[in-house]
DNA sequence: TAAGCTAGTAATTAATTACTTACTATCGGG
DNA sequence: CCCGATAGTAAGTAATTAATTACTAGCTTA
């Protein structure tokens, strides 16, 4: 059973490093990941953990640009996949709903993070993320509502923080049920509650 | 500056340390509260701390208990404020959001607590507040969509999951800003998009 | 083939953790 | 006024942590 010692480029072993914590973070707490849980879920010593990140917050930070690139990337994605405002708002619940069920570790990460006090590159990091999701989010709402698609009425910013918050509602919800299965139709009824928000009051 | 060691009685360091915890919670993530700085944040020494509590799992079950009787009391008091379902649940959005800026280490010891793997005897507490906390909630969407408060076609469900997530994406704001400060008011624009999408379509 | 770089190991480091133990000071009641 | 109970201290414990060490083995290339 024991494993031939296989050897992989460095480049190779930090995408490990960084899948490792993603999926170790999808079952526990972020807090009690430590170098010797990495290397055991790679088939590793400790040590050889540092021979790719000089040290624990290195391995951090580049996580924090793996979701950043990948789920800023896809939120982009999904909002140019329509010209309406409403089905790019859709689209882009989906996205990240579709993101947080693929990687449950991602959502607990940035809460993590967040909480940490002071300021860590690793948290500049992710204020740097939610700022950016923030303003694109910022930016179809007030196209929806110069489209006359959202109410007039409609306050965009506090619009942008129900819309995040519902994301997290349902991450919190399927942390209660100990999975992440149902979470894509759960998510359906909790966008058709916010939609209605926006759109507000018709005839 | 040195401290003519205080004696207390136990019930009252109990308390005593309860409260601590919910302060460094409130600028330090749950994880690395530590007996120590639980002591030192009361002029104790660490093994002091264990006078009062067997073990630190203990601390945490007070802890939890404290936020359940005390979220939950002010949760059900607001909802018994008024007869009216919709103001019942502006009543308990705006109850439930001035705890947590009363206490802002409560939500992060809730949100740290459910993402422990496993179950221990504090997640099951947790998650009997949380369905207490729901159960509630329901009811009252209930009754605004019996009453014609609420629109016809609401799914009372996601409305719940909806209304905490509103509550989690202003707590995670206010991580982001760095302090509680502005909450109050950004709630107010929060739960009116909310209500809107509550209400649902009218004339 | 020999040299040099790189990725691995195993063992060890100092620091920190929750928790314990032995002892001491203080309080309240007979 | 003393005495038992209790709350405190100081100094430990074993376990765990990130990081470092000395050494080894494999790949490429001159």
């Amino acid at each position: 059973m024991e494993s031939p010692r296989i050897r992989r480029s460095s480049e190779f072993r930090q995408a490990e490093i960084v899948q490792a914590v993603l999926a170790l973070a999808a079952e526990s707490s972020p807090a009690d990941i430590t170098t010797a849980r990495i290397a055991a879920a790679m088939n590793l010593t400790q040590g050889a953990v540092f021979r790719h990140f000089p040290t624990k917050e290195a391995i951090w930070l580049a996580v924090a640009e793996w979701i950043e690139e990948n789920l800023l990337g896809a939120i982009e994605e999904a909002s140019l996949s329509s010209s309406e405002p409403l089905a790019q708002l859709r689209a882009m619940f989906c996205a990240h709903i579709g993101f947080a069920a693929a990687y449950p570790g991602a959502p607990r990460l940035i809460f993590h993070e967040l909480q940490q006090p002071g300021d860590s590159a690793v948290k500049r990091r992710i204020r740097a993320l939610l700022a950016s999701y923030r303003g694109t989010l910022l930016q179809v709402l007030k196209c929806a509502k110069d489209g006359r698609a959202a109410g007039r009425e409609l306050d965009v910013e506090p619009a942008a923080t129900l819309f995040i918050g519902a994301i997290q509602g349902l991450v919190m919800q399927s942390m209660l049920a100990g999975g992440m299965r149902g979470v894509e139709e759960a998510a359906e009824g909790v966008f058709g509650v916010y939609l209605s928000g926006i759109v507000g009051r018709r005839t």
